[in-house]
DNA sequence: ATGACAAAGTCGTCCTACGAATTGGAACGG
DNA sequence: CCGTTCCAATTCGTAGGACGACTTTGTCAT
C-alpha cells in the first residue's frame, strides 16, 4: 500500500472507529507522521483529500479538525465540481431534480407558515416586475431554495442547491425564447405557490414536477452556456 | 490568496475553460509549478483534492489526467465519506432515498424487459430461501441496484448506490425483529416486482416508497451498528 | 481585572534529493 | 523489414529539512 493510502486509511479509521469525533482536533502533523509512518507531505495530501470531501477542516496555526459530519455538508462538497460538468451531465442532474424538487415541495406544503408564503409571494411579484436577468436568476434561486429549506431536510436542501447551482448559470441565446421561458416560468412559480398556500402536497408536487420538466426542456433545446 | 488556492483555482480554470478536456493529460508537475507559480508540494495537494472529488486521476510514472467528468462518477466520490456519517446522518440519507427510489422504480417499470424481470424474480426466490444475513444483504443490494440501472439514469443510479451503501451495513440487534423485518421486506420486494412486471409505474413507485419507508422505520427504531 | 506582549506550537510553503513506475526509442536478432 | 529486448528519459511518489505565517497561551506590567 502506498504511503498516501496508508495515511488516508489511517485517518479514515481514526474517525470511523470514533477515536476522533466531530469537532475534535487531530494530533499535530508531526505526531500523525510518526503514528502512521509516513512523511509530512504524504500526510498533508491525505488531509487535503478528506478536507475536499468535507470530512476535515484545517485552520492555519491551530490544527486540523474533524468536521461536524453533517450529511448536508458532505453533499455540499460536490458544488466545487458540478460546475465542471459538460452539457450531458447537466441534463443528468436535472433528471435528479425531477425526483427531488417535487418531493421537497410536497414536504414544504405541509409545513410552510403564513409568513413564508407571503415572502415567496413577494419574491414572485419582484421577479415578474424586473427585466434584469441576473436579478431574475437570483430571485428564482431564492424562491426554490426557500421551499427546499421549508421541507426541513438539510441533506435534501443541500443536494437541491448543488444541482440547481449548475443549471442556474445557463442563459437563453434567443431573446424570444427567453421571454417565452419567463412567461411559462412565472406561471409555474405561481402554480407551485398556490399548491403550497392551499397546503396541497399533491398539487404542489405536480406543479414543481412540471416546472423542472419545463426547465429541462429548454436546457435541452438551447445548449447555450454561461 | 494562498498557494494552494492558486493551484486549485488554476487547475479548475484550465478545465472550466476547456483548455483541458476529459481524458487529456495535464502538463507535468514541474511545468504546472512554473505556470501557476507555486511549489510542487502545494500543486500536489491541489491535484489530490481534485482527484478526491473525481475530477482528476493520477497514474504513477505517466501523469495526471482529467477524468471523463461523468455526473455519476462525481457523485460516486461521496461513497468514501458517507461511511463516516453518524446515525442521524443516515436517516437524512434515507429521506433522500424516499424521493429517489420510487422515481427510479417508476422509470424502470416502463423500460424493464422480460429477461431482467426473470432475473429479479430469481433473486427474490434466492433471498427468501437463504438464512444467511450477508447473502440476504447482497441479494437485496443487487435487486435494488438492478432496478436503478434499468431506470437508465446513471447519475440517479450512482446516487442511489451511494445512499444505499450506508444503510446496508446495519443489522437488527433483536433476532425476532430481524425475522419480522425480513417477512415484510420480502413482501415489499414482491410488490415492487409485481408493479414492474405489470409495467405500472405508479404501483411500482408506491411499492418502492413503502419499502423505503419501512426500512427507515426499522433503522430509526433499531440504532444498532456495523 | 485588563491589556499588551512574548514565546511556543502548528500549519503553509518552498527546496532538494532520490526511489518507483511508465514510456518511447534505440539496438539487436530474426 | 519486422518484432523483441533493453535502456534511458520522463514523470510521479516519498522523504526530510528549513523557514515564514498564524494562532494560542501564558506572562507581565498597568
Amino acid at each position: 500500500m502506498s504511503a498516501l493510502d496508508t495515511a488516508l486509511h489511517g485517518l479514515r479509521s481514526l474517525i470511523a472507529d470514533s477515536a476522533l469525533r466531530p469537532g475534535d482536533r487531530l494530533p499535530s502533523e508531526g505526531e500523525l507522521c510518526e503514528q502512521l509512518g509516513v512523511s509530512r507531505g504524504s500526510l498533508r495530501e491525505a488531509i487535503r483529500m478528506l478536507a475536499a470531501l468535507g470530512v476535515l477542516e484545517t485552520r492555519h496555526g491551530s490544527g486540523s479538525y474533524v468536521s461536524e459530519l453533517r450529511a448536508a455538508d458532505l453533499i455540499g462538497s460536490l458544488s466545487l465540481t458540478v460546475g465542471l460538468l459538460p452539457m450531458e451531465g447537466v441534463l443528468e442532474l436535472t433528471e435528479l431534480r425531477r425526483a427531488l424538487e417535487p418531493h421537497a415541495t410536497a414536504l414544504a406544503a405541509s409545513r410552510i407558515d403564513e409568513q413564508t408564503l407571503d415572502h415567496l409571494d413577494g419574491l414572485l411579484d419582484a421577479n415578474e416586475a424586473t427585466a434584469d436577468l441576473d436579478e431574475q436568476s437570483r430571485i428564482d434561486h431564492e424562491f426554490h431554495m426557500t421551499i427546499a429549506e421549508v421541507a426541513g431536510q438539510d441533506a435534501l436542501t443541500s443536494l437541491i442547491g448543488v444541482l440547481r447551482s449548475r443549471s442556474r448559470s445557463y442563459r437563453m441565446s434567443d431573446p424570444g425564447d427567453a421571454a417565452e421561458l419567463k412567461l411559462h416560468s412565472d406561471a409555474g412559480h405561481r402554480a407551485i405557490l398556490r399548491g403550497l398556500r392551499e397546503g396541497d402536497p399533491v398539487a404542489a408536487a405536480a406543479a414543481a414536477s412540471a416546472h423542472v420538466a419545463y426547465t429541462e426542456y429548454w436546457v435541452k433545446k438551447n445548449s447555450g452556456s454561461v
